[in-house]
DNA sequence: TGTCCATATAAGTATATCGTTATATGATTA
DNA sequence: TAATCATATAACGATATACTTATATGGACA
């Protein structure tokens, strides 16, 4: 039988282990502020667009997203329902806000908006 | 309003990725309460010692622990001065105690002390 | 001094990770 | 319905990671 606390040590190494990547986790950042469509973050990222849709893929694995289809797009967000989202938020508030990325888009009228 | 002791993205992100290990998350935690020395921990992991002294290296590689030597043992530490300690604390604290681990090397007769 | 012990490093291997390009999928819309 | 567009998946390669075993190092102490 397992040691339930040895379970909690696992599923935060793998949670934190999926934040240590840079891409992923100014993605977590930026959808703390926005709701970005996955061509927003290839346009951000300056990488393929089957790159971003795989780390879109692992954040949304363990539920740490979700998607929502608008139109053409489907936009991803930040899922605060999250069983560990309090402890996300915690790991996101040290980090200095990613706003000029998506202020960068909107100035290349790359910035996708559904209204 | 954002923290302002914002850390740079991609240090967080390799500092996370650091943490993201099953086998050095219980150590940082373990030795939060408790220093520990090499042995202990191969004691501890049942895993090889250049396994464990890799870990441990690349935890003193960006200074979260700190080494002593005390007589034939070398313990660690947390340092506690680290920039992103406060940080790392926060993350520490929402894993439960490891206590036991420590318990169990004792009941073994395994734990090593220099008094 | 020489031996012993704890720890560190070297070298090698298996697997994981992160990117790529090519292609499939599936909703939208003409 | 057919074409188009955004996104997802497949397949693959390069590099990183986390172990292993073998060996080196270096302080403690007989």
């Amino acid at each position: 039988m397992e040691d339930t606390s040895a379970m909690d040590i696992q599923r935060t190494a793998s949670l934190l282990k999926l934040l240590g990547d840079p891409t992923r986790l100014t993605m977590m950042k930026l959808l703390k502020s926005h709701e970005c469509c996955v061509c927003e973050f290839v346009a951000i990222f300056n990488m393929s667009q089957p790159a971003i849709s795989q780390h879109l893929r692992k954040l949304r694995d363990i539920e740490l997203v979700r998607e929502e289809r608008k139109g053409q797009w489907i936009f991803f967000s930040i899922n605060e329902e999250h069983e560990d989202y309090p402890f996300i938020r915690n790991i996101l508030e040290h980090l200095p806000l990613q706003d000029d990325l998506v202020t960068n888009l909107e100035a290349k009228g790359l910035r996708i908006s559904c209204e």
